[in-house]
DNA sequence: GCCTTATACTTTGCAATACAAAGTATTATG
DNA sequence: CATAATACTTTGTATTGCAAAGTATAAGGC
């Protein structure tokens, strides 16, 4: 990342927790997923996500007690995955992240609109 | 941090970047502001920030050139102050960095209504 | 059967930053 | 002159996004 400008350090930073969010409410309507499936839903909402960002964040997650996991082979063959679904931990703080995100973008436009 | 849960933890986790992009909101209003003032400023706009946050993170973004800075001693006497001002680079970053966050707004809200 | 490709996940190393806590320096007040 | 208030600095820790390389399994072509 030595080549970057300051501000594309600044966009890495900026995902920081935001990512973890995203990941929760995607869980929360897939009810489960894996790897894969989840970074293709997150493409469709205009987020790219690498690959060595998600699956460590998911770990993390998992380690966190905020998803639970399990392999699981497709009936119809096919490369094993590691699934994941909220735990309720994850459900319970979904919605304080989703909160959280509100009143920070309320106090942004507090500050954009700042007299 | 070792006693924080990890909720907590993604909390500090999230204001990465985006302390960056208030402070520069305030700069923008203000012309020219010091430390403390920027930080009571944030705290009216609801937004509460260490002082061994805010000090260093002035400096970073002075040093990435996104500030301009000098010492100003009050006319009235009073404790040296270090004053930032907007450069022109952080001029131009601060509407790309609102557009990030309005992006970033947008996945979230896709993300939250999904199907 | 074997080789290539696609799918899916893991590992390693690096750089950046929020925070707490302790420290430094200057000015004002009694 | 001592104390308090203002203002900024420094140090150490933990966390995490990313790039790049690696591992493993399954599927398809010959």
């Amino acid at each position: 990342m030595e080549n970057s400008t300051t501000y594309q350090k600044w966009l890495a930073q900026s995902r920081k927790g935001y990512l973890e969010l995203c990941v929760l409410l995607v869980l929360r309507q897939k009810k489960s997923s894996y790897g894969l499936e989840v970074l293709q839903t997150l493409e469709r909402a205009g987020l790219s996500i690498n690959e060595g960002t998600l699956y460590p964040l998911l770990n993390r997650m998992f380690k966190n007690g905020w998803l639970t996991s399990q392999w699981v082979t497709p009936s119809d063959g096919g490369h094993p995955r590691r699934h994941y679904e909220l735990s309720e931990e994850g459900l319970v703080l979904l919605p304080q992240m989703i909160d959280t995100y509100k009143n920070n973008q309320e106090s942004l436009e507090i500050l954009k609109e700042l007299k």
